[in-house]
DNA sequence: GTGGTCTAGACCACG
DNA sequence: GTGGTCTAGACCACA
């Protein structure tokens, strides 16, 4: 569970999924919690690759990702960048939950629990949490 | 969109997932419903993978998992059995959720949405279902 | 200027142009050419790879580019099919060629060449052909 | 969608294409148009660049792009020049629409759409667009 | 057998 | 220096 801080982002990579989709988890989090601000340089490919002891195709591809969801905007040459709409941040976010809810929601009902119990259950983790 | 029905259980299988998760969560999902009672006989290896047209390698690796949960129990030379255990199913279904609602709130969480959205949106998408 | 022949789709590859690219434009010209059917399995990712003598990486890319565009599927262990949806590949036909009418026409403004000029060119070249 | 005027040109770049093309296409632009007048001065690499806001070296690259074209040529100690034969700019001209054309028919063809199609699509976007 | 991920390292295009 | 493409070859998950 290492833990490593590039500019202002923070990455915790394990072997439970794709490296690159660690990555652009982590990168679209940081966005999205707004800890990195739009239009900010990101680490180069090979530097992240460096800090994170991955190979820079498996950064690149992460990249990529990113970049076609135009999350960021990679620039030959100079370096990488966070975008700088706000709309897109929104829009990107908005769908990410809302899949992951329907998702969710199925789930459940494949278990056979109802949403009451699911809220039951979400505040019963939230007060124990704390 | 093919539904197909053996015993009391209904599969619905597509290619977005590996074929015997599918199979463990849809047997699961029946026992947790209630849709097959503790007990019952279920299919063999070779009969669902028939009914499913699947590789039967496929679903012996599905009754594999449900038998490490101990959901199921085969006896030789009788076939294959839902547990008797009520108490190992509710454990199971449990867990199953818990689990499952953890990692949606660490995943809401990343997109930093807080669980008062959350449940606004839940409510939201529940009426729209309607 | 090879042209090499797999199943029913023939590729010819140069390097102006990023190899994983063209195999891309080629199999989606297939489709939309209906040179392939609906449904129809494609070579596997090694075997094309083979074929054209190229790295199976690059074929790996370009078939997940048109899995993205939901032009084929993908199944783990089974191998790669054209997608089933007509309208699927209506769709992506048509977003290709207006966009490609959109730059063709952007291109020839900015040489002040009106549609008139470019109307009558293309009916010369067209003659010049048979 | 900044916009920069030098002498009688003007420049717009992005960062979809590489800058040092859309400096040789805006520059061709303008001198097809007529927007500059042959034999013309144009500005300098350096001063160029600076009004640009770009590396000296892209704005070096576009220049020997043009140059090899013959639609401006560099004099020693004075500065660099649009060409003066009119003869030679509509050569230029000519080849770039053709070549625009034939790439453009080949992509219709490998979509598998008619010329007709084509031009029929072409009118009913030239009357969207007002 | 299939597709999917990853590494190591080369070479190119761009600024 | 940056990102982008490609190769060679390993190892994994799935059917």
């Amino acid at each position: 569970m290492k833990e490593i801080n590039v500019n202002n982002m923070s990455f915790q990579l394990d072997l439970s999924q794709p490296l690159y989709e660690q990555i652009v988890n982590q990168v679209r989090s940081a966005i999205a919690k707004g800890e990195i601000a739009l239009g900010e340089k990101i680490p180069s490919v090979r530097e992240l690759a460096h800090a994170l002891q991955v190979n820079p195709n498996t950064v690149m591809r992460a990249y990529q990702e990113l970049d076609r969801d135009q999350l960021i905007e990679t620039r030959r040459g100079q370096g990488t960048f966070i975008t700088t709409s706000q709309e897109r941040v929104e829009s990107v976010r908005k769908n990410l939950a809302k899949q992951a809810i329907n998702e969710f929601l199925a789930k459940m009902k494949s278990l056979g629990i109802s949403s009451e119990e699911v809220k039951a259950w979400m505040m019963e983790m939230e007060s124990e949490e704390r």
